[in-house]
DNA sequence: ATGCTATTGATAAACTATTATCAATAGCGC
DNA sequence: GCGCTATTGATAATAGTTTATCAATAGCAT
């Protein structure tokens, strides 16, 4: 990057304010509200970029796409909403001796990826599924 | 399925006798091992006829493609090996107090992957890496 | 403000994983 | 063993995502 652009600028700036890990698609669409003009082949160059240069990582879960989050929120792990797709983090941690794998097995690092309703999307109090749903697990 | 061909005795057998979570290759392979004229077409056509029966289930991982095991092994989470890349079960569970979410969050479910080194690939006794490596988690 | 050239936007191309096509093959009931 | 047709093997096609191309645009040093 030698130039700063508004392109960049929006990229960077979508990404640092929703605070949760975005998909191109997403990346696009709020880019464009900064910038009309914002072309896919841009969001995916500066994605790249950015990638490169440290400021964003990529977020990858199960059978998904990329999403794209800032570095510098650390290792943590993600909560994706099954009803509207949207991923959360979540930066508590599992405690070590709780981690389950056979004796002759060295574990390094982890991902957990928790499933289920965004406080956005859990049912209003007076349903049923809140606590029915703890079974599930 | 109306005819019991070799080649789908072959697959079923593979992930069967196997024992963990196999790739499409990694069954053509296996599988070619059995019925040296299998193809690749075969694999996926008789996986997805072995999914829709119920037989087993696709093994999704971050980033990777679909991995196959039997649906009877239940649910349980993952190991991958950094090293050989193979995918081992884990069958012991994570205590629910332990999964972290935020509280207005409804957690249904949640999938757990580990990543390190499998007994076949721990470095022999000598090496300096097991113990460091905790501190990676 | 001007000029150089990095960056952009639009779109074609590439890539990987999976599915469809179709003539040849091979279960299986007779 | 014969014949019907489900299944196979080889490969083309598709789908979804990401990358490459290239003329037009726009930072930024002067």
């Amino acid at each position: 990057m030698e130039r700063n652009t508004r392109q960049r600028n929006a990229i960077l700036g979508v990404i640092t304010e929703v605070g949760r890990p975005l998909s191109t698609q997403e990346i696009l669409v709020e880019g464009q509200a900064v910038v009309p003009s914002l072309s896919i082949a841009t969001v995916y160059r500066t994605l790249k970029d950015l990638i490169t240069e440290g400021w964003i990582v990529p977020v990858k879960l199960p059978g998904e796409a990329d999403r794209y989050e800032l570095t510098r929120l650390g290792k943590h792990y993600h909560f994706k909403c099954s009803s509207c797709s949207k991923v959360f983090d979540i930066h508590e941690r599992i405690k070590n001796n709780n981690l389950p794998a056979p004796a002759d097995f060295i574990v390094e690092s982890y991902d957990l990826i928790l499933y289920g309703r965004c406080s956005e999307c859990v049912p209003k109090s007076g349903g049923t599924e809140p606590e029915a749903a703890k079974h599930l697990i």
